[in-house]
DNA sequence: GGAACAGTTGAACAGTTATTCAAACGTTGG
DNA sequence: CCAACGTTTGAATAACTGTTCAACTGTTCC
């Protein structure tokens, strides 16, 4: 058992480089931003659904045919991305047609897939 | 209730969209080791260890004294980001210092952070 | 109006995840 | 050898997540 006295964090503690690695860090909302943005994409399924609408407007039942998955789970998972204002939708009668709604994520996405093939 | 079927498939899905969405899309593989790289980044805790890394190198109670979390929470996290070799370490004497493992990670989030501050 | 259909919703379920706690490991210095 | 310390580990816990299922909404077309 250990415990956390001042005496160690004077010490032991490298305060000049936590102090330099400090900088590096954003405030607290910036953070948790990307943290969110990253977390909404690391889901292979929603990954998918904005690989698909990064070409193509697609409607529910499309994309649920696409990943061979249900009306339901696809519509669940848009509604994620839409609340995080990744994608959008129009209704053209029974039809609810969705598209990206961001256009820098594409090159987010295109930049990450690189790095992942690389190595 | 509603059911799948081939009529319907064939019908009311947009087969051309369908198919050229599909060509966005890469192989399975690559498609979960990507998710898998924005899911280890979606947690605030190791986006701040991944961003406090690419500055400095630092030990285990470093970053616990930084992010003002236990030593034992920062080192679960940092052997997920060892597996995922997103960074790694070197031993001397007691102190276990880590840094970055992946010069590409820094691009990837300097643009994403763009990204999250611009909208 | 009513049948058919595209999509949405909420509850429920199983699976996963981040942190905590206590115990252990390995190294250092007396 | 022993105590102190930095770190690691495994089990436990609480919170969260993705999918399924069934019921529902709103639109179209006869």
């Amino acid at each position: 058992m250990k415990k956390s006295t001042e005496l160690c964090e004077v010490t032991y503690v490298h305060k000049d480089r936590v102090n330099s690695a400090r900088k590096s860090l954003h405030d607290e909302e910036t953070m948790f931003e990307l943290s969110e943005l990253f977390k909404i994409l690391g889901d292979p399924t929603r990954l998918k659904i904005v690989l698909a609408l990064s070409k193509e407007e697609l409607c529910v039942c499309d994309i649920a045919a696409l990943l061979s998955m249900t009306d339901s789970a696809i519509s669940h998972q848009l509604r994620l991305l839409k609340n995080f204002r990744l994608v959008r939708f129009t209704r053209k009668g029974k039809m609810t047609y969705y598209t990206l709604d961001d256009e820098h994520i594409e090159d987010l996405l295109r930049f990450a897939i690189r790095h992942v093939s690389e190595d």
